[in-house]
DNA sequence: CGGCAAGTTGAGCGGACTCAATGCATGTGG
DNA sequence: CCACATGCATTGAGTCCGCTCAACTTGCCG
């Protein structure tokens, strides 16, 4: 246990602290316990702007963050269990049974860099925003309610979209009952299906 | 050097003909020696469009082509050296350095990805193209002369943009004298500063 | 010559952006 | 408690970029 313990690091930030990225002890996977990371870039302009969301249960890869210029900070109180390269070797040395797998890890992360990309690429202002939500919700466990953990300019950059844009969309969902919104940051999911059917992505295969 | 060599393999390609991703034997990294492949992926339509390109020189990340369903093929005579798990991990074994060499190819490919991600979010169609152009010159070296693998439609499939708005955008970058047509397929880059000025990416950091 | 594929060019439309005004909480000082 | 400021969200009006649809050109191969 000692050799798998070693290595390991965990970390409370608070809300608004950046999350350190030292490049000479480089946390190489790291597990958010609670709360919430967001991640900026700076764009052309040398603006910050809101890239990527990490939930709690969530991996960081190695190579996420640490990528260009990636700035990581807390939206919470969050909690980051780090494992730099010492302690991911033990881990994997130790546990193979673990599918902690480092390949796995990056698969995912590439999975959902491929979808941003269709995203980015090819889908329409509702269907941004309905994919949002619907990932939203299936990361945080398929429970109703959301608190978005962002605002609508943020949820616009993400999505390569204007606030008054998400703004409208998130009013289209509203009016169609697909979602209520209590509050502008709360998000209650009211027709799931009807949401992932709004995203244009092909629907779940169904077992046969 | 024989513990190096096995698990290596040296394939040659013919125009259109895919490259096997057996799942079993899966190809761990592939190095293009020359040539050029395409990686295709399937739309929520299920329609096939083209996603991206790797030409003569580059890498083939363990996880970039055998993502969701990613269907590698040849775009014309193209040889492929490719490494399976087994002779990348003897090469690992025996040095050690290496392993790093794998996170750099992870994250050159994860740089490329946020490039596209940002072409796609937050760049207008001149934009792109310009982006496009530039990436394949830089990509062969900065020689002048450029032959395009793909058509306008394919180009608009990488892009996010429809082949109609792909010609109009050659055609402006054309008449301001950035490019010269002599073929569709023939871009003679015949000014690369202006042409990286009208990616809208920051401009390159000089030396102070 | 005809047929086909790829490319170019034009006309018109619509969706997303820009700009601006308004609503609606929360905080803050008199 | 009220008046005011502030930040975020919403809503509206107008504009423009890129898409759609369609016609036409160009090059290639039979």
């Amino acid at each position: 246990m000692n050799r798998i313990r070693h290595g390991f690091c965990e970390d409370q930030y608070t809300r608004g602290e950046p999350v350190l990225c030292d490049p000479i002890e480089m946390p190489f996977v790291g597990l958010v316990l609670c709360g919430a990371l967001r991640e900026d870039v700076r764009d052309a302009q040398g603006e910050r702007r809101l890239f990527a969301l990490t939930f709690a249960g969530e991996l960081l890869s190695p190579l996420g963050p640490q990528r260009i210029g990636g700035q990581l900070s807390a939206l919470e109180e969050t909690v980051l269990l780090t494992c730099d390269r010492t302690g991911f070797d033990a881990l994997v040395a130790d546990i193979p049974h673990l599918r902690l797998n480092l390949l796995h890890l990056l698969q995912g992360q590439i999975a959902a860099t491929h979808r941003w990309q269709t995203l980015l690429g090819r889908k329409s202002a509702s269907e941004r925003v309905a994919s949002m939500l619907a990932w939203f919700h299936a990361r945080h466990g398929g429970k109703d309610k959301l608190l978005l953990p962002v605002n609508r300019a943020e949820l616009g950059q993400m999505s390569g979209l204007t606030l008054e844009t998400v703004s409208r969309q998130i009013h289209a969902l509203k009016k169609a009952g697909v979602i209520a919104v209590p509050q502008p940051t709360h998000i209650h999911v009211l027709d799931a299906d009807a949401l992932h059917a709004l995203t244009g992505d092909a629907p779940a295969r169904r077992a046969a």
